[in-house]
DNA sequence: TAGATTGTTAATCGATTAACAATC
DNA sequence: TAGATTGTTAATCGATTAACAATC
């Protein structure tokens, strides 16, 4: 039984990475007023294929219900659980060019639980600027918002400045950090580092359109 | 070997995913003056793990030299030729919210290989603005951009938008879609579409930061 | 030649998928 | 009971890794 909480360490990363998604789904169906959904429901609303949907679920325990399927506000219970959404977490946006004052701006990271708590960037200048209702305050400050429960440090600082600041928000204690700034940061094993690059994901999308494009001439050759 | 014609195609996801991330190491040890490198050089630039740096690298042909390695502006220039980079590749931006403000006046897309050539919003009341110096335009505007030799679509809307946005982008035959939106898109089979969500990649750190936080717990029970 | 480093092999690992027994 | 759908198994697939022969 994967419900024993013996083996329910251990999810899978890949399963993770989709966890976020069904409970999109299911806070869309709960919303629809729909009370019970199949894994099949929960394939097409993601685009994940049924089978993979439930052995996704099955990591988390048993709460589908043979013959009938899972009720929408418990597995999104247990997903939000599982994720660790159950309480709120403390965000810190480091850098407010254009991109952190974008992520500051965002209202949808307060629907999924997640508060900001401060903005802050190298440059004086900013220092008090108020964004999104709330004041750029200095590097320094970092410690205190540790203090005050800070977990989560978003860098969205140019390159060449990512490392530094990184290596501060580890310094003062904070291990997840979300980073947008294009350059590989160097961290203890111990921090998780995530990374959005613009510019890698076009790349990934300009590797595909060639290969189409490719696939374009030669048809027009050959039908030519 | 691979470097045969006939055996140089499906280059595997995951290599694709990291090519980026090699060729922007490679551009900075150009720029630092450095000719030539190693696999091991890369590795530690890029964190990847030096037999996974020449394997990803065998994929696109025997460009190294045993005993010697990799000349760095060779090999730059055969990725960026794998990736389609050798061109030029212009995109469109739909939604001039904060977050599509923010990507427009990001500078690190025409250093990359990347034009934006055009900027969209369904808003009426936006049109004419001028945003990082390019006007924003109606959604009737797009066909004509296609003829320009748009091939990238980048959606910044909100959810509710989005698949709308995105059906109009493949009816006027834009392939390659990069979706910030926070749903998922449905579109025929040809067209590729990747998904950056802030919220999505917040929730995989609330999951670490989560189990690293229960060890902590267990580690002060045992230590009290 | 001696030393260094690639490119490739083969073993391992992790993720996906189809099928179906269990069971509501 | 008959129909529906889960949870799990086992096969398959793709990616990672270590090791080393090839070779500069």
């Amino acid at each position: 039984m994967s419900a024993d909480p013996s083996t329910r360490r251990g999810i899978p990363d890949a399963t993770v990475a989709r966890l976020p998604e069904y409970l999109r789904a299911l806070h869309s169906f709960s919303d629809d007023g729909i009370a019970s959904v199949s894994s099949e429901d929960l394939a097409v609303a993601t685009g994940v294929g049924s089978a993979k949907v439930r052995k996704d679920l099955s990591y988390l325990g048993s709460y589908g219900i043979r013959g009938v399927g899972y009720d929408v506000d418990h597995l999104a219970y247990q997903i939000s659980f599982a994720l660790g959404l159950t309480h709120e977490w403390a965000v810190a946006i480091v850098g407010m060019g254009n991109l952190g004052r974008a992520l500051a701006a965002y209202r949808g990271f307060a629907t999924k639980g997640f508060r900001i708590v401060g903005l802050l960037d190298q440059d004086t200048r900013l220092h008090g600027q108020v964004v999104a209702g709330l004041p750029v305050r200095p590097m320094a400050d970092l410690a205190g918002l540790v203090g005050e429960g800070l977990a989560i440090g978003v860098i969205a600082t140019p390159a060449e400045s990512a490392q530094d600041v990184c290596d501060q928000l580890v310094s003062v204690g904070v291990r997840s950090i979300l980073n947008f700034a294009p350059t590989v940061l160097a961290t203890p094993p111990s921090v998780v580092v995530r990374k959005v690059d613009l510019s890698t994901e076009l790349q990934i999308l300009a590797f595909h359109e060639q290969r189409k494009a490719g696939r374009a001439v030669t048809l027009a050759e050959v039908s030519s």
